[in-house]
RNA sequence: GGGCGAUUAGCUCAGCUGGCUAGAGCGCUUGCCUUACAAGCAAGAGGUCAGUGGUUCGAGUCCACUAUCGCCCA
């Protein structure tokens, strides 16, 4: 035996950075196009810039990882595309933040100087998570790395935004919008996150110009709006108001005159039923004055205060103007009723701060025409979502999705590729800088101010990156991607956009596959969050678990898309079976001193019983997990490697054939052993290595490195040939799961009559038919090795020697002789439950036969299976019953 | 209010086309530092599959309703 200097335990450390800097540095991450292969591409989903890995990063990368380490084994031409997108809120929110701290504003470093700091900023800090999705072993090609502000990108904004305006699918305009104080700037509806808060309904009374009666009562969850009201809603269909439609009534406090109108907006069970209608801050209300021809009145400043049509409330904060103004209602003796009353508050999804609805000018996507095209090609199955459910979800969004705002009152993005002319007031949308306005010809254009939400650039994502708008070979080789791998909270933000943008710049879907995995929770199903504490590091996890060992144990835990409560020890499951998968290489090496063994012998007859069964259960091992991961079942996948190589492999095999190595019958048997370990080793180590890349590739490098005529090897595992599955020996594996029964049941003998496990055992085995004893007799050095037995005999119908703990083994019995050790009364004990077990189960099946609708209308061979179940437990059970008398006597 | 998901061993979860004596990992019990691995080996214990009703020869699996928890949309 050589001694190999290989450590008895797995360390990452020694491992991670060396083998990405060797599949680095061979060029393996990058792709280019060639028309004569088969692709496979998937782009990132571009983490942003001010982005710190999250456990939510990992499970998305590593998915991804999985996906593409596969294919380029499979000989696919594999590109993964990666960058980040440039976050324009949340950038503009850490820049200004930092310039806070130095007493300095943007507004008063101008926007070009402003926009320099952000870039010094970028370059700085924002590439921290692709260092951090590099830890995880993610093989993007990152000489193609994106940004979605870089120059290409940038053209195909203005190319999209031009399109789209010159299909008249963009507008702009004066809306309703959702309006972030804080940020003060516009966002998109979905970019609005709702909560239930507790809040009251407040009841005022607004008196009539004519005093002929005291006035109508309305309720209003938010009173401070009441500034800005300009009409008095009620149903027409409601008898209690009918008479006062169109009278006019004085608004307090501003003592303005608004009129009540009728409008079947209005819920007549709400509150009194009366509304107040405030156009420039509420939606509904926008809607009607548009019906009704009222000119709104805006009372808000951008930034949450209130403005000159406030009057004496201008210059206060919106809450603290609530509180104010509600008391001077109260003593002025307006408020008639206040209530508890629960309302769903809109917040800011950077900031967390309160959404006004607010009256705007701003740019909009029309989105009926485009959503319809995305649907059609859903539902021509041009788009697959796993799991499928989320279809529904996407579906229903696009289905009843209203125009996206996608004008941003910030300066970090995209700038509107628009110029307003002074001169003539037309708005002149070009790709590049237009000397001269199109309608008047005269030279006073201005650029629009605001950038492009985010969200615009990235759902141009698959094709911005692959060149578009120039027609280029990766464009025409890589286009459409072939799966998008995200979490469901951005199936709207971004899939559905990039979708309807896909079909819309390219006519082509951006990707058919869609898998959608779960959302990662801490131990108590709570979603991980900065503000609970409860996160979980995973670099941290990677820095203590290695690696390759947080991949195996979120990918055993990612079930079909559910959500996966996670807490720190999960990690051992994977460290622990890198560990194992690391000893048996280790065990291995040991045993092949130095050289490669030849390759498998070509007429079966030469291998062993033992080797015939684990290339057997091989083969059966790569199907499955090819067949899991075209499905994007990662964890049944994952889960078929690890209990071949665990518990078939390793704790059978590898315990079988050690005779053979250390003391073999003959050179020629021993060969072929070490033939079939090497064989085994590394199929299984292609197979795991999507899964475990580090571990794989540095076991792939020291099987290289320490066994001569190693031709068999690639240069890495990570672009060896994915293996391919031979035929299976179902008569093997059937043996073989018998002999493992009678392994297991002299074990038990031993456990339960407290045999220590050196004290080797006598043992019979009773077979019936000759056929049986032939091939255990064939078997019987393996029997007596596993088990642990001095001798064995092997016959037909032995009689049970006397003082012998016997097992019922299918249509075999086992009988171990223990004079002097047995203890009656225990082996009765273990017969008597053994025997109460198998007539519970008896009772079942015989229940099942004697129905006759059974027999008659179960398919012949589910009937046919209980039948000879039925025999053979009656059989068992009889032998039990003649043990148990036996041992009466 | 609408939709989706979950409820299976002490814990975390599988169980896909109904045939199951319901599995895994962790934890637990017992015995082992056996020259690959104690991050390990061997043998075990542990379950009214949330509840009710239905379909079926047969239901953890399909259907309906209920309960609890979670997510999304309005």
């Amino acid at each position: 035996m050589t001694k190999v200097s290989i450590a008895p335990k797995y360390n990452p450390k020694e491992v991670e950075d060396k083998q990405y800097g060797f599949w680095e540095g061979r060029g393996y991450f990058h792709s280019e196009p060639d028309p004569g292969r088969k692709n496979f591409t998937i782009v990132i989903p571009p983490p942003n810039i001010t982005g710190v890995l999250h456990m939510g990063h990992a499970l998305n990368t590593i998915i991804q990882d999985v996906l593409i380490r596969w294919r380029r084994m499979e000989g696919y031409n594999t590109l993964w595309m990666p960058g980040t997108d440039h976050a324009g809120i949340a950038t503009q929110n850490v820049v200004e933040r930092e310039l806070m701290r130095k007493g300095l504003k943007r507004e008063d470093m101008g926007r070009e100087e402003f926009l320099k700091v952000v870039w010094e900023w970028k370059d700085q800090y924002g590439s921290t998570i692709i260092k951090q999705l590099k830890k995880l072993g993610s093989s993007c090609d990152w000489e193609r790395e994106r940004f979605t502000m870089d120059e290409g990108l940038s053209a195909a904004v203005r190319e999209a935004f031009v399109r789209l305006w010159e299909k008249g699918l963009i507008y702009k305009g004066k809306y309703i919008i959702n309006w972030c104080p804080r940020c003060q700037t516009a966002l998109a509806d979905d970019e609005v996150d709702h909560e239930t808060h507790d809040g009251h309904l407040w009841y005022i009374r607004y008196p009539f110009r004519d005093e002929h009666h005291l006035g109508m009562t309305v309720a209003t969850t938010r009173p401070e709006t009441m500034l800005g009201d300009v009409a008095v809603a009620v149903n027409p269909e409601d008898m209690r108001y009918k008479d006062f439609i169109g009278e006019t009534l004085i608004l307090p406090i501003v003592d303005r005159e608004i009129p009540v109108i009728a409008d079947a907006m209005v819920d007549k069970e709400f509150g009194t039923g009366v509304v107040k209608v405030t156009p420039a801050h509420d939606p509904n209300d926008f809607e009607m004055s548009l019906r009704h021809e009222l000119e709104p009145v805006v009372v808000m400043e951008g930034n949450g205060t209130m403005n000159k049509n406030a009057g004496e409330y201008a210059g206060m904060d919106r809450y603290e103007c609530r509180e104010a103004l509600v008391e001077e209602l109260r003593q002025k003796g307006y408020i008639t009723k206040i209530e508890p009353h629960t309302i769903s508050v809109g917040h800011c999804y950077r900031c967390r701060t309160v959404i006004e609805p607010y009256l705007s000018d701003q740019w909009f996507v029309k989105m009926k025409p485009l959503a319809e095209t995305a649907i059609k090609a859903t539902n021509d199955n041009l788009v697959t979502f796993y799991p499928e459910r989320w279809t529904k979800v996407y579906l229903d969004w696009l289905e009843n999705v209203r125009d996206w705002c996608i004008s941003r009152q910030i300066w970090w993005g995209h700038q509107i590729p628009a110029w307003h002319c002074k001169d003539c007031g037309e708005i002149n949308v070009s790709r590049n800088t237009p000397g001269t306005c199109s309608k008047c010809k005269g030279t006073n254009l201005v650029q629009d101010p605001d950038v492009l939400d985010t969200w615009f650039s990235s759902a141009l994502w698959p094709f911005s990156t692959l060149g578009w708008p120039e027609d280029t070979p990766e464009l025409r080789n890589y286009y459409p991607t072939s799966v998008l791998v995200t979490d469901r909270g951005i199936i709207y933000f971004w899939v559905a956009r990039m979708v309807m943008m896909g079909l819309g710049m390219r006519g082509l879907v951006p990707f058919r596959n869609v898998y959608i995995h779960g959302t990662i929770l801490d131990e108590l199903g709570r979603k991980m969050s900065k503000s609970l504490g409860n996160g979980i590091d995973p670099l941290d996890m990677t820095e203590r678990y290695g690696t390759d060992a947080v991949r195996m144990s979120l990918l055993l835990l990612t079930t079909e898309g559910q959500d996966i409560k996670l807490s720190e020890s999960k990690f051992e499951m994977g460290r622990n079976f890198t560990n194992k998968i690391w000893n048996a290489t280790r065990f291995i090496l040991m045993n092949l001193e130095g050289s490669m063994p030849p390759a498998l012998p070509a007429e079966e007859d030469t291998l062993g019983f033992e080797d015939k069964w684990i290339l057997s259960r091989l083969n059966s091992t790569i199907n499955s997990v090819t067949t899991e991961l075209e499905r994007f079942r990662f964890n049944d996948a994952l889960r078929i490697v690890y209990d071949f190589f665990w518990h078939e492999f390793c704790d059978w095999y590898l315990e079988i054939i050690k005779p053979r190595l250390y003391e073999p019958a003959n050179q020629a048997d021993r060969a072929i052993a070490r033939s079939v370990l090497i064989h085994v080793l590394q199929d299984t180590v292609k197979l795991l290595h999507p899964f475990a890349p580090f571990l794989t590739e540095e076991i792939w490098q020291t099987l290289r490195e320490n066994l001569e005529g190693n031709c068999q090897f690639e240069d890495g595992v990570i672009i060896a040939s994915w293996p391919r599955p031979k035929t299976r020996d179902p008569e093997t594996e059937r043996v073989m799961a018998s002999l493992q029964e009678i392994v297991r049941s002299i074990r038990n003998i031993r456990r339960n009559l407290d045999i220590p496990d050196k004290q080797y055992l006598s043992a019979f085995i009773s077979a019936r038919i000759r056929d049986n004893v032939q091939t255990l007799e064939e078997q019987s050095k393996f029997l007596k090795q596993m088990a642990g037995l001095k001798d064995l005999k092997i016959g037909q119908d032995i009689p049970k020697p006397p003082s012998s703990a016997s097992a019922v083994v299918g249509q075999l019995q086992v009988f171990v002789p223990l004079a002097g050790i047995i203890d009656i009364d225990v082996e009765k004990g273990r017969q008597q439950r053994r025997i109460g077990q198998l007539e519970s189960y008896l009772q079942k099946v015989r229940q099942k036969l004697s129905n006759k609708d059974f027999v008659e209308k179960a398919p012949p061979d589910v009937v046919d299976k209980e039948r000879l179940r039925e025999t053979e437990l009656s059989e068992q059970i009889d032998k039990l019953r003649q043990i148990l008398t036996d041992l009466e006597k």
